[in-house]
DNA sequence: ATTAATGCAAACGGTTTGCACTACT
DNA sequence: AGTAGTGCAAACCGTTTGCATTAAT
């Protein structure tokens, strides 16, 4: 089953947080007060955060950051691993940050949350892929729409 | 305009092409050139198309074609059930034609091909999330990137 | 001293909107 | 005649880029 998700050129050990700034240095790129900016905040997230939502929180930080500075960091922190980028619900772009697990994205279009698919849950939707089409599904990118149960049991009671 | 279209459910049979003028008359809405045209490209269709794409398609047949003239015309297609939108691989908006069978998107990002996910291939999906989340899918809404097999087999050798 | 990174402003692509005008019904 | 639909142009949002400037190495 392993295999089924090779292919994925994920970083094998993940360093930590503390690390980056000499992974940048390592392969000369600079550690600047802007970067640290955005990796506290990145450090801060539960999982996802959308490029804009980035920009937000750190602006909320420091109002004069700047948009193209945080993408450019993003696109550098993906080429390291940090992060990984995927499309929400929505069509916005979506970073994971630091995955712990590749994992997916659960959307409930009725009261927007949103969940993480572990590969545990994914699982069946990988293995039935494989078999059936001989297709590898990238996890990192599944992003599934649907209802949740809340809103299920809520059933007609509530509005979208 | 929108509280005419508003609250309407699904249509549960889907009439044909011939009868879109008649079916947007019998709600007080109108019948011109230009949403022949946009109807006759997406009839051309085979099975989805983004906004833009479809821009593109009728200002070839007709340059003076207008973008919010057609996603003017997607939005009330989509609110009489022959079009339903969803949202690809690379974000954007994606508009399935007059779904024959509710389905979703299957994407190769090595060579870029796309299939349809019928209901049978997503079963397995559509079950396991039922089952260990409660979480109903939306087919509609389901895109899965990852490698196809043709992708697999050419292995190391091939380009995106 | 090098040259990576920043900030700005401007441009991008896809989509949406306000408004006066046109043309279906 | 009435009002839905059009075309235009301009705005929108998230994201990207060119370029002169700043600052980490």
């Amino acid at each position: 089953m392993g295999d089924i998700l090779q292919g994925m050129a994920f970083p094998s050990a993940a360093p930590s947080w503390a690390d980056i700034p000499d992974q940048l240095r390592a392969r000369g790129l600079r550690w600047t007060p802007q970067r640290r900016q955005i990796i506290d905040v990145l450090e801060a997230t539960d999982g996802h955060i959308t490029g804009s939502e980035l920009v937000e929180r750190c602006r909320q930080l420091d109002p004069l950051t700047t948009p193209s500075t945080v993408y450019r960091t993003l696109r550098v922190l993906e080429e390291l691993g940090i992060v990984q980028h995927a499309h929400g619900a929505d069509g916005r772009e979506e970073f994971h940050v630091r995955p712990t697990s590749e994992h997916g994205h659960l959307y409930c279009h009725q009261c927007g949350s949103s969940w993480d698919i572990d590969l545990a849950d994914a699982e069946p939707t990988i293995t039935s892929f494989d078999r059936r089409l001989g297709f590898a599904v990238d996890l990192s990118h599944m992003t599934i729409v649907g209802r949740c149960r809340a809103c299920r049991d809520a059933n007609s009671g509530g509005r979208p």
